[in-house]
DNA sequence: TAGTGGTCTAGACCACAGG
DNA sequence: CTGTGGTCTAGACCACTAC
């Protein structure tokens, strides 16, 4: 079959429409069917035709939808799965990726103790310091592709280990898709912030960047964990990405990094 | 065929041999074919039958050998890419990946500028500051799988990007592998120290695990890096590992972050 | 027993690199 | 032109899950 169409499933291309109002080729026109088909998934995700903790149709399902044959739906969905967008189970089907009911509880921590792991602490003791609405400045805005001045939350929040404050992070969002958000709500959800966010605002975050740095606490952090003011802290900047990679959260934390320590894999 | 039996290429298996003798089945006897497959392959590559930056056989020559169909030889080698043992190009054949000659130069080195990226700040000016071998301490030989007492070399070195002192290194190595290791081949060295390592030792690394923390600026760092004693500096503790997850290097890096960060993905 | 994902095969054709 | 990896298909069978 020819990799060189592109394809549209139940909704075969209009030929007489001008070829420069088409909403611009997000599917590169030359790329391998699989990859369509990729996209294709990834719009129904978006969309919300199946949500996080769903199952999404068979492969053989799929293949039909999209008049393609079952290997071709298995390396879009491969590759899907990959990105951990997706999660198969053999014998029960494919789930859309939720960061709850998840077996790992924070999916994007990487902070752990120096001995054992983070289920071995317990659940976090989690306290909601703050909460409230503002007009975003210039570095707030940015990162969140948002203008100055746009409505964003902040919040911040405490994290203890086994009784012991180990993380402050200051989140921002977006004020439109996050319209609601209350100290209370926050405070009121058990489970990780993101399941909150799935659930409640449909926002499901599938990836996120990190920059990593060594700082002096200042009065406030050192008061808030505990510790003398200039203490080392590792201040890690995150930008956690939805679908398509639109930024939709901001999250500034600071580790105490004397029993614990961040975790990384190279290859 | 069979999913269910193990595989050797041109040595079929010798029944009258008791199993209490077979040298333990690494292949867990129920994986799937191209798991199998890549095991034999892995071997092939630990036991240096293609060298880092060679062309491995075609999928084709390989299919053969194995008595697989390119298909399943296919699959094995793309778990293979997936790890960054080997690397696909097209028209070409596939490689065995090297950490020389890689477009990339620092492929475990995390820290990035924080505008731009570390190939616009030209190659690092690196100085040997120390080398020497000694008999391991407890807190080093661990992590090595060596013997408290077992002869490590030790080394220090100092990058610095545009004049400015970043990083500290200080790097242990177990003395068998690396033996004849000295100042001044490494300072003679043109290109990474891993890529040192793969010419000149036949130690290839294939992953690394890292550690992060924030400590604050002993006194000799402190003069290293031209900084305040107490400054805050990211402590980066790196286990590298060759083939078969054999530790081959202990690594412990001071980075400066008020200019740099240090950089990752989640997903 | 039926349905799902997982494996394996065989064959066709495409895209790319290099003689 | 040949040989390489890359894509796509169709069909068979296996392993796991749930009814």
């Amino acid at each position: 079959m020819a990799t060189t169409t592109s394809l549209s499933p139940e909704t075969p291309s209009t030929p007489g429409e001008p070829e420069t109002t088409a909403p611009a080729p997000l599917t590169p026109a030359f790329s391998p069917l699989y990859q369509q088909i990729k996209v294709l998934i990834l719009k129904s995700l978006q969309a919300g035709e199946w949500k996080p903790g769903e199952l999404i149709p068979s492969e053989m399902d799929l293949a039909a939808r999209f008049r393609v044959s079952q290997g071709t739906v298995r390396k879009a969905i491969d590759e899907l799965a990959a990105e951990n967008l997706v999660s198969r189970r053999q014998g029960k089907g494919t789930f859309v990726s939720t960061h709850a009911e998840q077996q790992v509880q924070y999916r994007f921590l990487r902070l752990m103790p120096d001995s054992g792991d983070l289920s071995s602490e317990g659940p976090a003791e989690r306290q909601i310091v703050d909460c409230k609405r503002l007009r975003a400045p210039a570095d707030i805005a940015h990162p969140l592709a948002l203008r100055t001045g746009d409505a964003v939350l902040q919040l911040r929040r405490v994290l203890a280990f086994q009784g012991t404050p180990t993380i402050i992070e200051d989140v921002w969002l977006p004020g439109g898709p996050f319209k609601g958000l209350t100290a209370d709500r926050l405070a009121a959800y058990r489970g990780p912030m993101y399941a909150l966010f799935e659930t409640e605002f449909g926002v499901h975050m599938v990836r996120a960047e990190e920059k990593i740095r060594a700082i002096a606490a200042d009065a406030a952090s050192a008061r808030l964990l505990g510790l003398p003011q200039g203490e080392p802290l590792l201040s890690v900047e995150r930008i956690a990405y939805t679908y398509n990679d639109v930024p939709m959260e901001l999250r500034r934390g600071l580790y105490r990094t004397d029993t614990h320590h961040y975790k990384n894999a190279l290859s």
